[in-house]
DNA sequence: TGAATAGTGTCTTTCAGACAATATGCC
DNA sequence: GGCATATTGTCTGAAAGACACTATTCA
């Protein structure tokens, strides 16, 4: 095979300098998702100064100069909806020259998982400044957020069908029927109770606890959890 | 479900300005992947300056304040390998704060697939300052680039279970035992010549050009095609 | 005719998908 | 008893995987 032409070879450190370069400003934004009432919900939140006053917009911030892309991700995502150790993931970086009219911002966007039942502790009540909405029936977004927000939706859907990361959606322990809610409300479609049991319990990813779900006017439901709380790919 | 906490609202544009925090510079890295002579090779340079000085690297360089990440990557990878219209996708962003011992330098990786063949075209030879190495054979790497060479080969595993991508490590036209070269050499498993061909017939994503590879000591080949070339999900 | 690769079919096992009736607890 | 959800098995078709021999060309 021929050699690589050599133009270049040197142009990681061009003119003579790192400086050499305008910098653009690094934001992570961060997709919070959790399910309540058989939907997959996202947070938001209004900007409050323009560009996009007062518009609906990711959560987000600038990448501080010694903290890396995670722990600023994380660090939102507390300051947000008040949760630590939730699932977390990159999603892609969005750098085109012009989504924010101000300047040269490119975003790293990450998502998250959160559990319904951690959601439940946040206490403030207001809104008008941060909400969650539904992924599809969300208000119109700020700079290049819908197009953010669709990529998530995507991934978070691929995920789901070859990985275990539902675990990142339930509590600790949890009914299979509220495992198949998670299935079905994320793909959008309706599934056979009967399949979906067996391919679960065959996949051997889940393991029941012993422990019985009491509530509800009907037959009790045996509690499951997952057998790993890492991401893992199956199948 | 409660609202979200309203801590941080408007983080986006904190402490007055958008020019109040320290920007990192962000740069572009690529791996250029193509096969020959039956492994999968990765294109590197090696650092004329410090830091790493003598290392084997990525090729990358700078994101231009006027252009785009995949523009930049694009620029990067005419410039290193003199090919065009590759197969591009971006990787994962690399954000370390400590990856680059000079500077906070934040690193959007790309991947590219050209077929060997067009690799021929590449004319200088000069193997001591870039040049094509076995991707698990590759010396010392600076930075974390051995790292971000594991992401791409374990995303690339990843992309030929479930696409047809391969289209974009072969020319043209190819024999069908190119094709099953392409994904032993990846996924690094023989398999079974019939129960390929079998699945990749059913899938559908390649068809016969009525042409015959007539060359080599043996039977003449059927010489098939993709039928697209835009990378699609299969299965 | 020997070397090298192309091309092809069957059997078995596994997985996916369609499909309905009974069980249990609460009111 | 009525309501709501939990729990369970069979059949069928499709796909995956194991497996070996013949065909064609060139040197």
């Amino acid at each position: 095979m021929a050699a690589i032409s050599r133009k270049k070879v040197n142009s990681l450190i061009p003119e003579g300098s790192i400086e050499g370069y305008e910098r653009p400003a690094v934001t992570v934004d961060v997709l919070i998702f959790t399910i309540d009432n058989n939907r997959l919900k996202v947070a938001l939140i209004r900007r409050g100064i323009p560009p996009f006053k007062g518009s609906w917009a990711l959560p987000g911030g600038f990448v501080h100069i010694d903290e890396s892309l995670e722990e600023a991700a994380r660090r939102e995502i507390e300051e947000e909806a008040g949760v630590s150790d939730v699932f977390l993931e990159q999603l892609f970086t969005f750098g085109d020259p012009r989504r924010d009219p101000r300047t040269r911002v490119i975003t790293v966007a990450y998502y998250a998982l959160v559990p319904f039942d951690r959601i439940a502790l946040q206490a403030a009540t207001d809104a008008t400044e941060a909400s969650w909405f539904d992924v599809d029936d969300v208000p119109p977004l700020a700079f290049d957020h819908a197009q953010i927000l669709q990529t998530a939706v995507e991934r978070l859907k691929g995920k789901l069908e070859y990985s275990n990361v539902a675990y990142a959606l339930l509590p600790l322990r949890f009914r299979l029927s509220e495992l198949q809610n998670v299935y079905e409300v994320i793909l959008g479609q309706q599934m056979d109770k009967r399949n979906f049991r067996k391919k679960i319990i065959s996949l051997g990813v889940v393991e029941p606890t012993g422990k019985i779900d009491s509530s509800g006017a009907h037959r009790p439901a045996q509690l499951f959890r997952f057998k790993t709380h890492k991401m893992v790919f199956i199948k």
